[in-house]
DNA sequence: CTGTTAGCGCTTTCAC
DNA sequence: GTGAAAGCGCTAACAG
């Protein structure tokens, strides 16, 4: 049932009267074997189901063709889409993904960092946990940073500025004026950008909106949409999927609607963005692009940061102010 | 910046003109090292910076201590939990975790088994991909399966039957008699379980359902939910939620209500279902104890197959069948 | 208690 | 074209 030891490559060696040094080269393709020999000995190694030691081989030439994922939490949504892009690129290069999970701590991500490089991963691909900055220099595997465009040493981003400033216009040209922005936590940088290029359109259409801080979850959002004053806005743009939906659930409990009584927008395009009611009008991010990137980059097939375009989902969410919805009507 | 070749234990060996053997016991407190010499070589790799070669100890040791974890779909909602709770346990215990993602198809299930036994993996955990079947015993490695309890060589896994007999009761409960299941595919061996635990109470009290196949998706529940004849039931027993959601919003596009015109019921307790209006009555699974369960049984430290109990999550998408809600009325 | 000696299975000069 | 030999860095026997 079970195999005794798996064969080697002296095995085929010597059941072949030649040397290991002949079947390694055969086998790969690598020195110069005679065509004939190389045929015999590949139809040895089949028939024996030989299989390379990985370990020896890592060994030997110092790759163990395997790469390190770390991720802030692969238990909320967007990172397992992140992984799943990067194990597919990965797969396709003959490289093995060993996954870290950083469970949002800065201590464990570092633990995770030192872990893999030493378990001898060729690259590191980090998405680094909020609040926390990695360097790139300091390691000595090349490591590619998935964050913002304003994190240091960034390597594969989406453009979030950019799409903060699509939301922004999407919500000016509807006619609002009146504008409660759920920024998301402080120390993150992808949230910052997302607001900053909200903030940047908004500004110069002449309108101040409100900020307000808090974490990027669900029940965030449900406690600004409890607490806040919903007369004095006439939409809300969050900076994450998350609060948005969160916001709304809180909102509706109050008895206001969306978008009738507010527009709402949020950030990601997660699949719960198409079953909440209304739909959310959101940003999309390429994240199959921007995974492959980062590993495109720590293989060495791309040498340059690159940021990635996102896309405006426009659902149900969004809609003109009604002019006679809350307490100032100078909409329309 | 980078260093250049990491130091090795013939480095400190050198430095402290000892043996190899004695720092490498030292660094591992295996062997009799005297504990003043000890201290010294522990400080030795301390400043040198000492990472062991993961490589050239898995080759000499044979174990790699890296488990491989392999998924039907890592995008899919679910598996991510599964992934961390492994991911966790593993890193309890030393071990880095290897994932892999068959998406969804047997072969590249196949090979993935097969390439990560070659990357000498110590161990395997497999969720198989619906409709396929993987014999443990013919691999050199320990496999722990995570499937159903009717799977051959299942290991881990969450009590399906009884939680579909658990949602059944509570319908019966409320008065529920004519009654849709969505099925789920014919093929998934989960699904099937936890329909038969539906079946198997209902019929128990003379209630024949009607049984629906399709795709567990979104798409799919939606596709039956606009189609079927609503009229005829009084509430609808979905085997996974993203097919109850799906179900939820055809329903609602056709004017129906949830729960007073039909009552709804999900399985898995994703996130969406606190979210989607009205908040889904499901059945939760102990991820974290299965796929703790599952890693014991592979490092040896539990030796039997387990079944793990589900929980009722009673919420919003059910409740007593309204008498004048449908053409029939027995109810009552 | 500590050192010597063998390799683990593979790749890689370097001869032949 | 092919083979001999030398390790990669580590651990496990066995001596001393």
């Amino acid at each position: 049932m079970s195999e005794t030891r798996p064969s080697s490559i002296r095995e085929i060696a010597d059941r072949l009267g030649v040397s290991t040094a002949t079947v390694s080269n055969a086998l790969r393709g690598k020195g110069r074997v005679s065509p004939a020999l190389a045929l015999q000995i590949r139809a040895e190694a089949e028939t024996l189901g030989y299989v390379p030691d990985h370990a020896a081989r890592a060994l030997r030439t110092g790759k163990s063709n395997t790469i390190g994922l770390l991720v802030p939490n692969i238990g909320q949504p967007l990172f397992p889409a992140f992984a799943q892009a990067i194990e597919r690129a990965a797969k396709q290069r003959g490289l093995a993904v060993l996954i870290g999970d950083s469970e949002g701590d800065p201590a464990q991500q570092d633990f995770e960092i030192r872990n893999m490089i030493a378990r001898g991963v060729d690259a590191l691909i980090i998405i680094p946990t909020r609040g926390t900055t990695v360097m790139p220099k300091s390691f000595s595997v090349p490591v590619a940073i998935i964050d913002s465009a304003a994190t240091a040493g960034n390597i594969a981003a989406s453009d979030h500025r950019e799409g903060g400033r699509k939301v922004a216009r999407h919500l000016i040209e509807l006619g609002h004026d009146k504008l409660l922005v759920l920024a998301g936590p402080e120390n993150s940088l992808v949230a910052r950008e997302r607001v900053e290029g909200m903030c940047e359109i908004f500004v110069s259409a002449g309108i101040q909106p409100t900020l307000k801080y808090s974490d990027a979850t669900l029940e965030a959002g449900s406690v600004l949409g409890r607490e806040l004053d919903l007369g004095r806005f006439t939409a809300c743009a969050a900076a994450y999927d998350a609060l948005a939906i969160g916001f709304a659930l809180a909102v509706r409990d109050r008895g206001y609607s969306i978008p009738q009584d507010i527009s709402l927008t949020g950030f990601d395009d997660l699949m719960w963005a198409q079953i909440v009611s209304p739909p959310l009008t959101t940003v999309r991010q390429d994240l199959e692009a921007v995974a492959i990137h980062a590993l495109s980059f720590v293989t060495g097939e791309a040498d340059a940061s690159r940021i990635f375009p996102t896309d405006l989902v426009v659902r149900q969410s969004t809609a003109r102010p009604s002019a006679f919805s809350q307490g100032d009507k100078n909409a329309e």
